[in-house]
Order: structure tokens, then sequence, then C-alpha cells
DNA sequence: AGGACGGCGTTTTTT
DNA sequence: ACGCCGTCCT
């Protein structure tokens, strides 16, 4: 094959990133230096230079996401070969490669992954058992214990002695034992297991270990500031015998501590693979340079970096980042909302803007005030599709047909439709299991032959009987059939059919949509497998809509423009982050506003308000420590045209960028409590709606003169439902709800 | 088996 | 302030 052209499109330390090919090798890839391209550039590469046979390559990412749009990547330049390639998250590499040596540690092939609500029944399963009181003692306490052992590789027998002993006056070891048991007995793991039985079976198998090392010639990691240690440790184990291992990362947007991602792996990778070539990306191909120069300067105050230098030879400086101060939430939301308006008459797509927030709850002011202006948003990163109900009863039917010892899914739909089944008989039945040592059906076989009464007798005995039909049906019936079935005889879809609430008709959707998309896959066992790793928000809905999302959420993406609102001390910086991990995890929420800055190609908004609502009460609250951190030349304030600007809300700013340069090392809380009521209002607001709703008098037509408390007197334009398309005499064409506006005199 | 009441927590989230 | 979850009562 002739010089491929992919390769001429590389800068000099892309390039030099792909071609190392041998020995250990670490990519610093700033934010938007072209990272993807260099991982995907070198697997083509690999095989091009005949280095390796697709399947001898490993390419592991944290996201479903990353890994579909690596393959497709891979794809476009090497083609079907890059169906070969060991390409996928650490759990669907680790699960592929567990399902084939299950035996080796005590599972059977076709074991159960939980998720993470199935975790947490287990564990409240356990603390009950106990007799733990669930308030004192909380599950998802004893669940995120065992979870950052597991992050952290530990095995029970592994745990330190002194944490051991900090769960329910020491048995937090104990307990942590007992639910590995009980994953043993239902032929199930969590996923933190996937990893962990692969470190246990490598340790113990070094025949299976030198198997899988001799396979995998090439190890590329995307993502490596998020890896945990556990996912370390694999790495390390697989690396071993060749050290063709190359992890790309970049600590400064390492945003995932409070799950178990370790910075510390990627700060420490020379020391662990000596020898190792570190190559650094910092051309960027994305920001403006006063974005760029903005974000350089905030994440210079952060102490141990690997440290780079990030550039961009893109022409025109751009705008600054804008920053604006506003009085509370409200007026955060209806300047950005008129900003984004502006951005739009000028043609500018909606889905090129993005709002960044630091927690989900900022997301709602901004959602009530474009629904009143009518801009279409999305809020990225809601409810999962497998997270619902309805999908989740309609896959534990389907685990339990396929696995007759998964306790937790029989547990969840035994009496989904109602059979009768209440309390009383799930314990006799848990009584009958931990007795007998058999798994939940058998344990209702026996106790329906046995000492049932008869209504319960008659119930249960049906439901086992249908489980039996549908067993025998698996093997003649298509997966895709025999769930249409199970639904169907269940009476589950009947359920939701006789259910006259307003969910009722989507849960119906959803499940013809399960349905459909088992038609994808061969069997059940591999649906089931996609299911339990794969479940992503695949329904990504089109349109052109401003992005509402969290900052952890908006890692990876870019946008033309970019709003961060809500920079405050306590809010961002988050006060808990700072209370619970000190400088560490101020440091954490730096990279985190970093992450945000540099998601902007063109435009970064910055934005604080003077009061916001925190648990019910209002405080008044000082600008960001992070605002100050911007290098002053790269930021301009942003005015409000046609209002004079707003001393009251710069002092703060001001006072902070005075006093704040000395005090930064202090953490204390900000913010004193006011009375509990609004803060008072500084210019005329909307009227609330019910206010507004009560001196209504009928519809408003075009022609119709109106008055409305921001924008003043204006005149109708277009009516839809109700919301109204007004000019206004001063502040122009707006869509407004007609709740908020009155008829003028 | 379902509704009312009280108490607690309230950052970020993938697999 | 509010919502969710768990318990208790009917």
């Amino acid at each position: 094959m002739s010089f491929p052209e992919w390769l001429s499109r590389l800068n000099e330390a892309q390039r030099r990133a792909v071609e190392t090919t041998d020995g250990p090798v670490l990519v610093l890839a700033g934010a938007g230096t072209g990272k993807t391209r260099v991982l995907t550039t070198r697997l083509a590469y690999l095989l091009w230079r005949r280095l390796a046979y697709p399947s001898q390559l490993l390419a592991v990412t944290f996201t479903n996401k990353a890994a579909r749009e690596m393959k497709e990547r891979v794809e476009a330049m090497v083609g079907e070969a890059a169906d070969g390639i060991w390409l996928g998250t650490f759990h669907s590499i680790a699960a592929r490669i567990l399902r084939r040596h299950a035996e080796a540690v005590g599972l059977r092939p076709d074991f159960t992954i939980l998720d993470a609500d199935d975790q947490l029944r287990l564990v409240k399963q356990l603390l009950l058992a106990e007799r733990l009181d669930e308030k004192r003692w909380p599950a998802r306490a004893l669940l995120a214990l065992i979870q950052r052992w597991k992050d952290r590789g530990l095995l029970p027998e592994k745990v330190p002695q002194e944490e051991a002993r900090e769960f329910a006056g020491g048995r937090a070891l104990q307990l942590y034992r007992d639910y590995q048991a009980r994953l043993q007995t239902v032929n199930a793991v969590d996923f933190g297991d996937l990893t962990l039985h692969n470190i246990t079976l490598f340790t113990t198998r070094p025949d299976i270990l030198a198997e899988w090392q001799r396979r995998f010639r090439y190890i590329l990691v995307d993502e490596y500031q998020d890896t945990n240690v556990s996912q370390y440790l694999w790495l390390r184990l697989l690396a071993q015998a060749h050290r063709n291992l190359c992890c790309v990362g970049d600590d400064d947007q390492s945003v995932y501590s409070w799950r178990g991602a370790e910075i510390e792996n990627i700060l420490r990778f020379e020391k662990d693979f000596p020898g190792a070539a570190v190559i650094r990306l910092e051309e960027n191909y994305r920001s403006t340079p006063h974005i760029l120069a903005a974000a350089s300067g905030l994440i210079a105050h952060n102490r141990g970096r690997l440290g780079k230098t990030l550039f961009t030879t893109g022409g025109e400086a751009g705008d600054k980042v804008m920053l604006r101060g506003v009085w509370d939430a409200e007026e955060e939301a209806r300047w950005v909302g008129d900003e984004i308006e502006a951005l739009q008459r000028e043609g500018h797509a909606l889905s090129e803007i993005a709002i960044l927030v630091r927690a989900g709850f900022q997301t709602r002011e901004f959602e009530e005030r474009f629904i009143t202006l009518g801009l279409p948003y999305r809020v990225v990163g809601g409810p999962r599709f497998y997270e619902r109900q309805e999908i989740r009863d309609a896959l534990a039917y389907l685990r339990l047909v396929h696995q007759p010892a998964d306790d937790l899914a029989f547990e969840r739909i035994v009496n989904v439709p109602k059979r009768g089944i209440g309390n009383a008989t799930m314990q006799a039945l848990h009584e009958i299991g931990r007795r007998e040592r058999v798994p939940l059906t058998e344990a209702a076989r026996r106790y329906v032959e046995g000492e049932a009464k008869p209504a319960v007798r008659k119930t249960l005995g049906g439901f086992l009987e249908d489980l039996r039909r549908w067993r025998a049906e698996a093997e003649r019936l298509s997966h895709v059939e025999l769930a249409k079935t199970i639904l169907d005889e269940s009476g589950y879809t009947a359920m939701w059919q006789a259910d006259k609430s307003a969910e009722a008709p989507g849960r119906l959707e959803n499940l013809k949509e399960l349905v459909a998309a088992m038609g994808e896959f061969e069997n059940l066992a591999g649906f089931l497998e996609h299911v339990g790793l794969v479940m992503d928000n695949a329904t990504e809905r089109a349109g052109d809509m401003v992005n509402l999302m969290t900052l952890h959420a908006a890692k990876g993406l870019e946008f033309e423009t970019v709003f961060l609102p809500g920079w405050e001390e306590g809010l961002f910086p988050s006060q808990r982050s700072m209370d619970e991990n000190g400088v560490k995890g101020l440091e954490e929420e730096r990279r985190l506003a970093y992450v945000g800055l540099t998601r902007a190609r063109r435009r970064a908004v910055v934005s604080y308000a003077a009061n916001r609502r925190i648990h019910g009460n209002w405080q008044s609250t000082i600008p960001s420590r992070f605002i100050a951190e911007l290098p002053e030349a790269h930021v301009e304030i942003a005015a409000e045209p046609g209002l004079s600007p707003r001393a009251e809300y710069l002092r703060p700013l001001h006072d902070w960028t005075i006093a704040g340069a000395g005090s930064r090392a202090e953490f204390g809380r900000v913010g004193a409590t006011l009375a509990s009521r609004p803060p008072p209002t500084i210019e005329g607001r909307g009227v609330p709606m019910r206010e507004a709703e009560l001196r209504r008098v009928g519809g408003f037509s075009p022609g119709d003169r109106v008055f409305h408390q921001k924008f003043g007197y204006g005149t109708v334009r277009g009516v839809e439902d109700n919301k109204l398309d007004i000019s206004f005499d001063k502040a122009g064409e707006k869509k407004v709800m007609d709740a908020f506006v009155e008829r003028a005199g």
C-alpha cells in the first residue's frame, strides 16, 4: 500500500505519537489537540506497517460513545480490518475475557452483570439480614465503600485493617465478603468485578495471562487520567510482557476522582513504565487565542501538573471571554436567553450553543426561561432508557428466563404485575432458599408443592409454570418472539394498557422499542450482554436546539458558543468538594472550569449571580475565585445594552480581585443567609404566573397593545396557543407567554 | 395493598 | 423549600 494520506494530515507531535510504536508511550493531549485522531491513526498505522493483525490490537475507552466513534474513524481509514480490533470499554473488554474463563474464578459463563439498581437492592438485603438500621447505616454508603475498594483493586482479603472497621461498628469488611458471596451464588458480577475478576484470573493463572499477553501486541488507552487503580493494574498485567502500551490522556481534564479515577496514574506513568516516551500534543485546533489563554491562565493555578503549553496558529484573536454579573439565577437565565436569541437572529445554530452548569439543579431556571421564550433546548444526560422502570422490568423477565438463578430478577418481577405475592411469601421463599441453598425460583417450586396457601399456590405456581414454558419456548422461538410472548403472557403489557396514568402510553412505546432493539442481536445472551454494558442514551434527539448539561457531561464535546453560569464560591467551586477533599477538591473543580472553557470554539461567556437560593434559603454570594484567576487581558465585562452598569454586582468581583489574591487558601463558607424571601427586585420582572392568570380576560389577538413588566409596551404580532409574538417598542421582537403580559390601557 | 405522613438529604455519573 | 423514600396505618 502506498503512503496513506491520513498520515500526512498529522502535525509533527501527532506523528511522533503515531510512529513511536514500541515501548511505553504517554501522549499528553491537551484539550482540542487531536487526541482521537492520534488514537485512530495509530491503530491504522500499526495495521498498515503490518506490525500486528487486527485481533492483536487492544484499544480501550471509558464510554461506549468513545468506543463507537473510534471504531467509525478507524473503519474510515482501514475498512473492514477495523472489525477485528479489540476495541471497546474497559468493562466490555473485561467482560469478554471473563466469559471465556468464568469457571476459573468460580462463575458460570452466562453470569449476569448487575446494574446500580440491582447492586443497591442486594446490599439492602444484606443489611436487612444483619438487622442493621437502614437509617443509621444507609445501603448507599456501604455500596459506595465497597465500590471504592473495588476501584482500588482490593478484594476483601486485601482491605486494610483500619478501613475494614469503618461501617456499622466494624462490620464493613464482613459485609463486603457477604456481598461477594451473594454475587457468586446468583452467578452475577457488578461493574467493578469485571476488572477485579480479570486481575484475579491473571494472577492465579499465569498460563491464561500469558495467552492474553501474547495476543495483545499493542495496547492503546483513551482518557488515561480517568482510570482507576483496578484498571491500571489490569493494563499493567496485560502489557507487562511486551510493554507496548500507549496511554493518551490529559491530567488537566481529570474530573472523576469521586468515582475512583486516580489522577496519580497519569502523573506516575514514567515511573511505572521506565523509559516511556512522553509526547505532548500542544497545538490546539479548537478555540480562539483569547479562550485558550484564559483557560491556560486558569489551570496554571493548579499544582502537580505534568504541564503543557497550548498554542494555536489560528488567525484572529476572536472575542475575549465575556464576563457578566447578575442579581440572581432568574436574571442570569433571562440574560442568557436574550444573548442566545441575539445569536439566533445573527444566524447562529442553536445546536452550536451550550450552557454548562456545575450541578444538575441549575438547569431548571434555564429550562423555565427557554419555555417562556419558546426557545428549543435539550437537556443532555437526562434519565437513560435502561433506567426506566418498564425496561428494567422487561429485562428482569428475560434475565430470569435466561438464567433461573437470577434471584434479583425474580424478586423484581415475581409480583409485577400483581400476583398476590407479598412480604410474607417472599420471606418464606428467602427462608427456604437460605436453608436449602437453592435459588429463589427453586425455593418457590418447593414452597408451592409444600406449605403454600391455596391462593399463593395458584398464582405463584402459575408464574413458575409460565417460566418453565418460556424456557422451553426459548429453544424454538427467536429471542424477539420470545420477548413478545413473555411480555404478553405475563400480563405485563396488559398491566400498562390498563394503567390510565399519563406515562403509561410512553412506557408501552419504550417496551416496543426494546423489543425492536433486540432484533439487532443474534440471541438473547448477546442482547443481555449489550444491555448490561452498553445501555447508553442511544436516542440523542436531533434538531436545532440549545444544549443544556453539566460540565461533566460536556467533557469531550465542543460548541461554538459556551455559557458558563453560576461561577460563585460554594457553587463553583463546589463547597462540598472543597470541604471533603481540600486542595485536591479545589484543584479538581478548577480542572472542571478548564474543561468548561475549552469546550468553546469561538465564544465563552462566564456569569455569576449576587444572590442564589440554596436549599431554600437566599444567600448572597461571592464571585468564584476562578473568575479572579482568569487572566485580565483575555476577559471583558459584558455591558447590558440600554442599561447602566450595575455597580452593586461588580463590586463583589472587584473586592475579590483585590482581596482574593492573598486568601486563596481559605475555604470558609461564604454568603450570609438572608431572610428566606426572594431578594428585592432591581427592576420589573415577570409577574408570577398565578396572579397574571387571575387577571387574564380572554386571549390576545394580533394588534393588541400589551404591557410586560420587563420589556415594557408592545404590540401583539402573532398568537400561538398561549405564546405570543410581540413587537416591543423598546426591546424588539420577543416570544413570551401570555401570562406574563397584560393588556395596555 | 395502597395512601398518608414524617424524616432526611440535597455535586458531579459511566459501566 | 422540596422531593423522595421508608414506615406505619387503615
